[in-house]
DNA sequence: GTCTATAAAGTGATAGAC
DNA sequence: GTCTATCACTTTATAGAC
């Protein structure tokens, strides 16, 4: 393998490890496989990680990064909050059916850092993430419809993240694509009749 | 160890594993460990189970057993339907504080099972049971609330479901149990009002 | 049915030449 | 920085005596 500054080579090595993860498992991804994956050998994953656990850090904070990067404002100003509710919902359950790989490694991740000693930050910091990107939309969808929400924002908050955490999970199971949708709609609509004129 | 019946062994291997797996996750349940939580010898768990796959089947199917068991039907008839799912998920999140590691082994599960040849099935199954447990619950509550449900039941059925496990996972991540409890009972006021006089 | 001993195949991590 | 070779350890599973 060609001589490569060793940040580049550690992004490579991430690469790597996140489409290792995505296609066999967090359990399958070791530092074997990623190296090979990578085309690189496996002393070169030692040189640029302290430890596995270090690269599994990594992989995590680069799908979440990439998949929280875009959640779509929805359409134009003035619909109503269930519509752009409805809007913003489609378009993140589109970036969940593109990659379910993806998805499951950050369940997988989540309980791995859960289990892991020195870990348990990581999967506060996932979730956190998570969390804020929800809050944002709500916020966002209430300035747009010209609504209030009815409910506290920390309530309305978690029940959003957490109601598509489980949605996402319950199609990685049984991938009943028009169901979870059909749940993600009712689920936007009931949430954005929570709104009353400020 | 005493001469005892293989079918008689093999309950205590499967409550040992469960008792490891809760403890200390999935990962960490090899059979060397849940040899030794059960004061057993190492070969004794392949007498009794053809693989270690075999044995996590199990543990699976006995915490999904053990915990969908008893969810309570809520006060007494003539009750709202609001008032109905307040006191039925009271009781159940009460189950899940109870015991986090068993809830943390559903979830291990659940993604050991979708990255396993062969074990595809076992998460399927497993939400299948929760998918049943939660429409039974709704069809007991628009009963006894004397009002049907505005929405198809199915869809229903996954909001409620994937809504509670959602959650679950969310407090298992931060341990927040008082805002989970306000989002529970925002959710139940949310669904119970998706009813209509019949 | 139970055990000790061991096989056979992994694993993360490191030494040391280049 | 990169590599091969290897260490030290763990894993599932099995053989065979009792």
């Amino acid at each position: 393998m060609a001589r490569v500054q060793a940040k580049v080579r550690r992004e490579q090595l991430i690469e790597a490890a996140v489409r290792v993860a995505a296609r066999d498992g967090v359990a399958a991804t070791t530092t074997r496989a990623v190296a090979a994956e990578a085309g690189a050998s496996l002393a070169s994953v030692h040189y640029c990680f302290d430890s596995k656990q270090e690269l599994l850090q990594e992989v995590l904070i680069s799908i979440i990064n990439e998949l929280t990067g875009n959640w779509t404002t929805g359409p134009e100003d003035g619909a109503g909050a269930a519509a752009l509710l409805r809007a913003g919902l489609g378009a993140l359950w589109e970036v969940v059916e593109r990659e379910p790989g993806k998805q499951q490694v950050t369940y997988e991740l989540t309980h791995y850092a859960l289990r892991t000693e020195g870990l348990e930050g990581l999967a506060r910091w996932q979730y956190g993430v998570y969390y804020e990107r929800s809050a944002q939309q709500l916020r966002d969808v209430a300035a747009r419809a010209g609504v209030e929400w009815a409910l506290p924002l920390p309530v309305l908050t978690r029940m959003l993240m957490n109601m598509i955490d489980g949605l996402v999970l319950g199609w990685l199971v049984d991938r009943d694509s028009e169901l979870a949708r059909g749940a993600l709609n009712a689920f936007a609509d009931t949430l954005g009749a929570l709104t009353r004129r400020p």
